[in-house]
DNA sequence: GCCAACGTTGGC
DNA sequence: GCCAACGTTGGC
């Protein structure tokens, strides 16, 4: 199981409208970035990652799910663009803003600080679990590995 | 609003 | 295939 991390102007797209499209998700469509696109063909259904408000925000504010794989984005006149689903798990109820990440020792590898432009990225299992327990979550839940 | 970092494009 | 020019992203 590998973790992701999804980055979204919340001026273009809040968590708070992932939440509102419920269980069914939406597509995560607007990436034209071969890096990106790449994550996203490599994710898992089931897949969990964290939803990032930049510019404005600039925290981790939830958990999302992968629910549809990889598959052309429909926004896109190019075919070459693809894009996964994803529906909101749940929120963190302390969002972990960037200055905490850069100042965290655990998370001085994440890519979120180091690669600041990077809009679809891996999480690393114990960057997954730092940032669950500095937002006030069970990793375990936020995961969808513990009991339900 | 500025600018640094990064990606992409296109001329050669 | 290199590299300069340009566009975009996102932190500050």
């Amino acid at each position: 199981m590998a973790f992701w991390l999804f980055k979204s102007e919340p001026f273009k797209w809040s968590f708070e409208q992932q939440k509102a499209c419920g269980a069914d998700g939406t597509e995560w469509s607007g990436v034209r970035n071969y890096q990106a696109r790449n994550f996203m063909r490599a994710m898992v259904l089931g897949e969990r990652g964290f939803f990032y408000h930049s510019n404005e925000g600039k925290a981790v504010v939830g958990i999302v799910e992968v629910c549809g794989l990889a598959h052309p984005d429909s926004t896109a006149d190019d075919p070459r663009w693809e894009c996964v689903d994803i529906r909101a798990v749940m929120d963190l109820p302390n969002p972990v803003a960037l200055d905490v990440c850069k100042s965290e020792p655990r998370l001085k590898d994440m890519v979120l600080v180091t690669n600041s432009r990077l809009s679809v990225q891996p999480v690393g299992e114990a960057e997954f679990a730092a940032i669950c327990e500095m937002g006030g979550l069970d990793v375990a839940a936020a995961a969808g590995t513990g009991k339900r």
